[in-house]
DNA sequence: GCATGATCATGC
DNA sequence: GCATGATCATGC
């Protein structure tokens, strides 16, 4: 019988001698000296920690790690920002989804609960500069779920659950859920396995925390959590309404309401003028107070957008993203791209429409982009990426009355796509960045900042469903 | 100084 | 009146 240097059946033993390593790294805890050149996968850190400091060979079994006291060991990375103290650099990926097995089961059985129950986590520092065993371990804890958070990742599971169960695996989002989600696992996403109730094969994926809920562990763990208001104020609550139809209850009572009107009604005064005026209204709503987060939407990493219809329901303006990078889309593949990441998120639009020239909050919508609309994008990402590359970004220059160049690009237009286009997103013209392959008409080594626009016909078909 | 949400201006 | 290029304003 193997001999561990922790006891195996007691969970306290385990986590005190998981705490032993906060402040320490790899390199100095481990029993064995290890060479870093024979170590190449990602995810080497996690089995490293497995095999040679708790000294049990890394598996895939649905079982616990120590599966005599019910603990998963899960191992990732965090960065430091210069306010919030430390945040996740990603999401938490768990265990695979087998399509083929998750059907059967309902949640108290599943192999999700049973594996990811209650969790020992070790966080780390990332620091691209250093090798992985150099990474210092910031936080060794345990795990569990609140009750009020169990309740979203019940429902989490069962829409990922219901999802295969309608043969449509294949069609599976984060954005489809709040805090647990179906993340892609394998290379670039191109792992595909068989789902039970549909011929076509979908990609693999695993049940994963959501980065902002995440950052919710790291900040309860380590005794800093940011100040943070609820929307869900009860077990019961939760039990009986999901989080989206809750927030929606509340948005309802001031639909048809000017937004002077909804000032006055919550006897509020905030600065119109204000940047974040939309946002503070939406807490202000929701019951929050202003110098607050939401906590459920920045655990669920929920988007929110205000949207202003003209009076035939047209956005007055397309939907912007942030800029991207030239240099970065041309040696990305489009499952690691940053856009598409963005478009897997869970969004709230917050829809006002100007009616006799005063805005009307009409309706909030919870939404997330269809299966079809995400691969209409990839079709626009692929036309920038061959645009960048092919050096002829820019298709003619002409001049408008007041003697200004107005250059024409190849960048996808709204006719390209029903969807999304590319369009400048700059302080003007000469707010430009880096070009990986120089423009054959203007010889730019820059150009001006672009992004990826949400067409305003396309949000308009949002406002309008159901 | 930049990121981001918001908006303008011109030509077709 | 829309599509597209360009730009503004605020906050961190």
């Amino acid at each position: 019988m193997k001999e561990f240097p922790y006891d195996i059946h007691s969970k306290a033993s385990i986590i005190a001698y998981a705490k032993e390593l906060i402040h320490q790294t790899l390199r100095l805890k481990c029993k064995e000296v290890l060479e870093p050149e024979k170590i190449k996968n990602k995810g080497n850190f996690g089995q490293i920690l497995e095999q040679y400091y708790f000294l049990y060979k890394p598996n895939s079994n649905s079982e616990p790690d120590f599966k005599e006291v019910g603990l998963e060991l899960k191992a990732s990375p965090i960065k430091k920002l210069k306010k919030l103290h430390y945040v996740s650099k990603e999401r938490l990926v768990l265990n695979i989804i087998n399509f083929m097995e998750v059907a059967e089961q309902n949640f108290d059985n599943s192999s999700f609960w049973k594996k990811n129950k209650n969790l020992l986590l070790i966080f780390y520092l990332h620091e691209l500069e250093k090798n992985f065993l150099d990474y210092k371990i910031e936080i060794a804890d345990e795990w569990s779920f609140p009750d009020i958070d169990l309740e979203i990742i019940k429902n989490d599971w069962e829409i990922i659950t219901n999802k295969i169960k309608n043969g449509k695996a294949h069609e599976l989002s984060e954005g489809d859920t709040l805090y647990l989600g179906a993340c892609t696992k394998g290379s670039k996403g191109g792992n595909l396995r068989e789902q039970p109730y549909a011929q076509i094969k979908a990609k693999q994926r695993a049940y994963s925390l959501k980065q902002g809920y995440v950052n919710h562990i790291i900040a309860s763990l380590s005794g800093k959590n940011p100040i943070y208001g609820k929307v869900i104020s009860s077990l019961e609550l939760v039990k009986s309404s999901s989080l989206e139809e809750i927030v929606v209850s509340k948005f309802q009572f001031y639909y048809g309401k000017t937004i002077e009107e909804i000032l006055k009604l919550l006897n509020i005064s905030i600065n119109k003028k204000a940047k974040n005026f939309y946002a503070n209204l939406s807490k202000a709503i929701l019951g929050i107070e202003l110098n607050k987060e939401i906590e459920e939407f920045s655990k669920a990493d929920i988007i929110v957008k205000t949207v202003r219809l003209k009076e035939n329901n047209l956005p007055a303006e397309d939907l912007s993203f942030p800029v991207f990078k030239y240099t970065e889309i041309i040696s990305q593949e489009w499952e690691e791209s940053d856009i598409k990441d963005i478009l897997e998120h869970k969004f709230l639009f917050v829809f006002f429409k100007f009616e006799k020239e005063q805005l009307v909050l009409k309706k909030v919508k919870f939404w997330n982009m269809p299966y079809q609309d995400i691969n209409e994008i990839q079709k626009v990402w692929e036309r920038t990426k061959h645009v960048i590359i092919s050096g002829e970004i820019v298709k003619d220059v002409k001049v408008d009355k007041n003697g200004k160049k107005i250059r024409v690009t190849n960048f996808p237009s709204k006719k390209f796509s029903s969807v999304s286009h590319v369009r400048p997103h700059a302080l003007n013209a000469n707010d430009v960045i880096e070009l990986p392959i120089k423009d054959k008409m203007t010889q730019a080594e820059k150009y001006t900042k672009h992004c990826f626009w949400l067409n305003n016909s396309y949000v308009k078909q949002i406002y309008l469903q159901d």
